[in-house]
DNA sequence: CTTGAAAGGCAACCATGTTGTCAATCATGA
DNA sequence: TCATGATTGACAACATGGTTGCCTTTCAAG
């Protein structure tokens, strides 16, 4: 069973995909079709306190660029407002539109229910523990599927 | 805690991030540091059998160019040779290179070193629970990196 | 043989990153 | 007070790794 690790390797990114495509087909029915996990990710970062591009950025480790791009694809499809900052004539104030909330609630809902339905598969219990090791295994890394193709570097699957 | 099931969402894919970041470096320091886990998964594809681009494609659940694209990279890399099917005009034969296999031996090493890591962490126990209920979780579906920005789907984190 | 299907390849395009450069604005210290 | 440096946001150009559409060659089957 050489390909032990490997096949780990894979099953966690499975096991992401299935959530991920599961939860993009609910949002889709519920209305929200035009988004993708980078603007949801960029969405909640502005929402916990990210409220300008360049500390966007900072908080998706991407370049200001990119989070810009990400920004303006936000805001025009209504998720997020974007105007300057009185306090500091260089900056943007990005703020939440009632869209974006909405779409966050959703979401909320919509994963909230995919585990529920994996825990009812497999057990609540099955399913904290391998939260818990899964935890042991990141430790703090912060989290972001916008870091430069992260998803091509090298993994011998 | 409402984002309970977003949450888990993003520890299995930062699960699988921080196995394939590793992965990557392991790998650097044995001598591969121009792949990745696309090129990979499709090495192992054409190891598996898909020894045509068609083929491939259809594996990889991606466009034959994408295929050939990757198939270009493989063979400028080395890692796989590509010659006329001598039996079918129409058709490349792919086979694997002596670093090729090199490649995918090395990719077993390390990522078993991985797996083996985690179990002393976390119990080989839990591990084999996790796996089992993510196996539950995603069923007999094809996993796949390649196929078209499944990174950028939907996915409320 | 014709005719359709399959293989491979090419060009053009899209999405989402990157780097480099730049102007405007702010903050600090001589 | 004001020069200097740091920060912000933006633009252009490019890299990767996908896509679609179209085309030619080769095969296979009536």
């Amino acid at each position: 069973m050489t390909r032990a690790g490997a096949d780990l390797a894979l099953l966690l990114l499975a096991g992401f995909r299935t959530f991920a495509d599961r939860g993009a087909e609910a949002l889709a029915r519920r209305g929200f079709d035009d988004v993708r996990p980078t603007h949801d990710f960029a969405l909640r970062a502005i929402a916990a306190g990210a409220d300008n591009p360049s500390e966007l950025a900072r908080r998706l480790t991407v370049t200001r660029q990119a989070a810009a791009k990400t920004i303006a694809v936000l805001e025009e499809r209504r998720y997020i407002d974007r105007r300057p900052d009185p306090s500091d004539g260089r900056r943007l104030r990005l703020t939440i539109t009632a869209r974006g909330d909405e779409l966050m609630r959703a979401g909320d809902a919509v994963f909230a229910e995919l585990r529920a339905g994996w825990e009812a598969q497999v057990g609540s219990v099955r399913i904290g523990e391998a939260e818990e090791a899964l935890r042991a295994l990141v430790g703090d890394g912060v989290i972001s599927v916008d870091s430069p193709d992260w998803s091509t570097r090298d993994l011998d699957s």
